[in-house]
DNA sequence: TTTCATGTAACTCTATTAGGTGCGTGAGGA
DNA sequence: TCCTCACGCACCTAATAGAGTTACATGAAA
């Protein structure tokens, strides 16, 4: 039901990429996404222009990640996406006349403008190694054989 | 262009209201808020279940405030709007079975379910009553010499 | 009984993400 | 050389959700 998926989806792949040796096409990606190529394409534009990874055209190709996962933030890739809106709520009019409503949007763009700050703030603190790290810590889990679980 | 616009326009209101003896019809408020009527109604229907309000049909009626603006936080509201989303951002599928999604869904969700922890806390400490008397303060700053009713 | 105002159903409009087709471009391989 | 693969991009459609709009029923007051 959420709408926009693209940072989800972003980690995903990256660590995906990691732990691949060589290129991976879009179409591979769109498989482990479960989504389409194009799509795919059209996200991991900027975290290339942002220089996380390559493309290379033609046989053999696809996308090579080209930095360390340890060395990216959730922040960083949110922000290769472009800074895309974090919140589903917002003001009603972004410069009004009316007082009332001046002093409305004073209380809320500062509770949300907060709100935005500390979510970046945390994400600026989180790297996809952490979330890579913890991935392989859930196979061990999976496969030591503790609790009965599928 | 934020989406849900509808917290922002609900403390806009009801704020007009309570500097406002009597029944305001939602085409009175539709005209402050520079929006729809219908839009109006359909908005304050919560509120209205939610017993900050009530309505009453025909010649002389309709909205008037029944709850202290000092007694109605904006999580009220937004609680009263049906709690509606407030990240534009989400998770690529709810229950993955890749174990890497899992791993990312779990990191993501975890940050995004602590900042919509803190944001509806910061909501359950401001009143609406607090914002009307920040208008308040606007309004003397603005006719410092004479004191004037909007 | 006429008028006014809410209550709702059932549309359209708008913005945004996502899905999809087609074509151009470039890099290898045969 | 020629063909195939894979990205790049233009351009469409689909799905979703808030907002706008029309139409009509309901109920209360003049």
């Amino acid at each position: 039901m959420p709408s926009d998926t693209r940072l989800s989806r972003m980690l995903h792949v990256l660590i995906h990429m990691d732990r691949h040796a060589g290129p991976v096409t879009s179409e591979t990606i769109a498989g482990m996404l479960g989504a389409n190529p194009v799509v795919v394409r059209r996200t991991m534009a900027g975290l290339k222009a942002a220089g996380y990874l390559t493309s290379v055209k033609g046989h053999g190709g696809g996308w090579t990640l080209t930095t360390p996962l340890d060395q990216i933030t959730l922040r960083d890739i949110h922000e290769a996406l472009g800074s895309p809106k974090i919140f589903a709520i917002g003001l009603a009019d972004d410069d009004p006349k009316c007082l009332v409503e001046q002093a409305v949007n004073a209380a809320l763009a500062e509770t949300l403008d907060d709100a935005e700050r500390r979510l970046l703030a945390r994400f600026g603190e989180v790297t996809i190694g952490a979330i890579a790290h913890d991935f392989e810590h859930r196979m061990t889990e999976v496969c030591s054989g503790s609790p009965a679980e599928a």
